[in-house]
DNA sequence: TGTTTATAATTGATATATCAATTATTTTTG
DNA sequence: CAAAAATAATTGATATATCAATTATAAACA
């Protein structure tokens, strides 16, 4: 029994194109903030719209691990991106903050994220969009079942 | 400006569906051959279909950077799974042979491949799928621009 | 032919992914 | 309340991702 070429299967497709976008989107930000990835970029995204998050939180809506989660935040605390505190409520999660330099770098990167996906998505159709969320849906929910 | 949260956009939405494809299928595989990744499957696979392949065309394939794959293919030489030898005909290039062991991997994982990418897709009509390579295939191509 | 240029693979450095084990702190419960 | 269970974060080990530099070989070309 072969399999068939694992190139032309959709998931090979699904792969590509989300590594092409990642790509795409890394090489303007890079022209522009020298020092970030598309990742940790999401961080500051995510803690700017939800400053409560942990970084377990964060981890889950960025797809990672939270142990990555916890050496990138290393990095951007290092790289003065983010400060870390003790928060005293529950000393189990820590408090992050955006600090003055890492809200530079958002306002910096912020109309260029979002040219990359308006470009990203040049000529594809609302309807087209709303196709895709679905079948991509489908095929995500069928994977989580038991 | 604020960016739309991150994790609304299509994008996020094509990589956790392929980032749970992904942990299913690696689960499934797990439980049958320790010791080997979806990603080390795929080369497995690519060079059971061709054969004559480098390393080079390996990575190509399976979206992965060069030194990526010298140093999966590194690992697989030292599980035995794979053997390499000199390329008379290029030196530069190596012969790139599947082992009796690599073999036998190959077999017990092609059908739970399979049966992963049936799964993954149950419930999703041809058409779906049509229509979802299109739309990836346009975005793809749009971060392909210049 | 000898020299330049291109190609395939490797290596080094650093970041990230992943799993398992550990630490420090709550929360639950008996 | 004290012991047990759960939670957030960290750490260690190993694999992979990525970029730049290097090595060995082949191809192009003057």
């Amino acid at each position: 029994m072969d399999l068939p070429s694992p190139s032309a299967t959709v998931f090979h497709a699904i792969e590509s194109t989300i590594k092409e976008y990642r790509k795409f989107s890394q090489k303007k930000l890079s022209n522009a903030v020298s020092d970030m990835t598309i990742d940790q970029g999401l961080v500051l995204a995510f803690l700017d719209r939800y400053p409560e998050m942990s970084q377990k939180e964060i981890a889950a809506l960025a797809f990672k691990d939270n142990a990555s989660m916890t050496r990138m935040i290393n990095l951007m605390v290092k790289k003065e991106y983010l400060e870390r505190s003790i928060n005293k409520l529950n000393r189990r999660r820590y408090k992050l903050e955006i600090t003055p330099k890492g809200k530079n770098v958002l306002k910096t990167l912020t109309p260029i994220v979002l040219d990359n996906r308006e470009k990203a998505l040049e000529g594809v159709t609302e309807e087209e969009l709303i196709q895709l969320e679905a079948t991509l849906k489908k095929i995500k929910s069928n994977c989580n079942k038991p």
